[in-house]
DNA sequence: TCTGGGGTCCTAGGACCC
DNA sequence: TCTGGGGTCCTAGGACCC
């Protein structure tokens, strides 16, 4: 059996840990630069704010609801987010963290030493005591079907008490009969379209075409859906591994024409991800710039490209994956034209260790404890401490956030205070 | 004025190999 | 004039996820 564990609006959620007076209250979470809506607590949703709602045409109805709006504190979520990870890892010795909210466990064997009712409640309770967030819990014989009792746990709390099991085939059916195809985890926009137009409008339909008409439809994917759904058990839990590719990218606060202006947004996005590949202890051996106007503003020119290229040598190094960031940069750039995205994303990596050398060219050794010691620093004292000249330290680049909350478990400076009121 | 960010996997087709 | 059989690797694009 598989359980699939999910935090319940997961960044409201966080919000709303240390900061008491926003329990019980329509409250949202909104994306980086304030720009659109990405969690909802059960009572915003109830207003009626939909996900991705536009922050600026929502505000007044923000305003006049007395919705909380928030500007989203990664830092904040991620932490809370390790926190809810560890109790997890409590229940199971397989685990598999499959986003910042959600983890499948695997039970194998467990039906003969614990009710698993009992133990999916016990799971929820250690976690919302443990953290303040609370949990869905959804227990199935196959990933697919954990994922369908997890949403049926979130929807009916008072039935379920935010924990159900389908563990026997009239609970199955009865639960496919109920999820619309959209619904289903690996059915999306295109594919849901699709299906309705061959009839398909609940998980149960589609689970009466047969094989050769899935495959034939959705490929080799579509099929180990199909299976899950029916019970059948295709996919296990996967190992976490490295990444295979990073991206830092950013939309700006408004348009840019300014050269000096995007290649310092490139080269501080560059030396982003090349943080990131020393985390995972990777180099790249190739990167990508890309370049956008504003696709919102039709009436102005509009221009998109992307420049790919191969480095002459694996690297991790700020100052050079820097560089080479700022020569495709170049490639694409073109003058008089607003732009209001950026980004850069870092490819086909290999193991910083095992470093193949070239005869011609090769990575600055120097570069690695040079590194070394930037990143300490950097970890001392808070991020981006230490920038290269190419940053320009004269342009300090703010991303919009009005409602930003404090980092309560990852600054110290940032700590709930408890005060005690002393006696005279 | 303002419209998010970061990933994965699969498939088909082209180029190339023996 | 005819033109086999079996493979790999790479890439772009499509679809999906949170």
């Amino acid at each position: 059996m598989f359980a699939l564990v999910d935090c319940n609006n997961f960044y409201a959620s966080c919000e709303r840990v240390f900061q008491p007076k926003l329990r019980k209250q329509p409250i949202v979470v909104l994306s980086n630069n304030d720009g659109c809506v990405i969690s909802r607590s059960n009572e915003a949703k109830e207003k009626g704010v939909p996900m991705g709602a536009v922050a600026y045409q929502y505000e007044a109805f923000f305003k006049k609801e007395n919705i909380h709006v928030v500007s989203s504190n990664y830092p904040l979520y991620g932490d809370m987010s390790n926190r809810v990870m560890t109790l997890l890892a409590e229940f199971s010795p397989d685990i598999e963290v499959y986003s910042i909210d959600e983890a499948f466990l695997k039970f194998e064997g467990f039906e003969a030493y614990f009710n698993l009712q009992e133990y999916g409640n016990k799971i929820r309770y250690r976690v919302t005591k443990g953290t303040g967030i609370p949990i869905s819990v959804g227990i199935a014989p196959t990933k697919v079907l954990a994922k369908v009792a997890n949403r049926i746990a979130k929807k009916f709390p008072d039935k379920t008490g935010n924990v159900y099991l389908i563990d026997n085939e009239e609970k199955r059916i009865k639960a496919l009969k109920w999820l619309a195809i959209e619904d289903v985890w690996g059915i999306g926009y295109r594919l849901s379209k699709t299906l309705k137009k061959e009839g398909i409008n609940t998980a149960y339909d589609f689970t009466q075409r047969n094989e050769a008409w899935v495959q034939k439809l959705m490929g080799i994917v579509g099929l180990r859906l199909y299976k899950e759904l029916l019970g059948i058990n295709c996919l296990d839990l996967e190992v976490v591994e490295d990444k295979k590719n990073i991206a830092t990218t950013r939309s700006f606060d408004k348009n840019y024409t300014d050269y000096e202006y995007i290649k310092e947004r490139v080269i501080t996005f560059a030396i982003s991800c090349a943080e990131k590949l020393r985390k995972q202890q990777s180099c790249c051996n190739a990167l990508m710039v890309f370049l956008k106007t504003n696709r919102h503003r039709k009436e102005l020119e509009q221009y998109s490209n992307s420049y790919v290229m191969q480095l002459p040598y694996p690297t991790n190094s700020n100052i050079e994956i820097a560089q080479f960031a700022t020569k495709a940069l170049e490639k694409i750039f073109k003058k008089g034209l607003a732009y209001k995205k950026a980004g850069v994303i870092v490819m086909d990596f290999s193991p910083s260790a095992t470093q193949q050398m070239n005869l011609f060219a090769n990575s600055n050794p120097k570069h690695q404890k040079l590194m070394e010691v930037i990143d300490k620093i950097n970890q001392k004292t808070g991020t981006n401490k230490i920038k290269l000249a190419t940053q320009d330290l004269s342009r300090t680049w703010k991303m919009k956030q009005k409602q930003l909350s404090k980092r309560y478990t990852t600054e110290i400076d940032d700590a709930i205070i408890v005060r005690v009121e002393e006696k005279e």
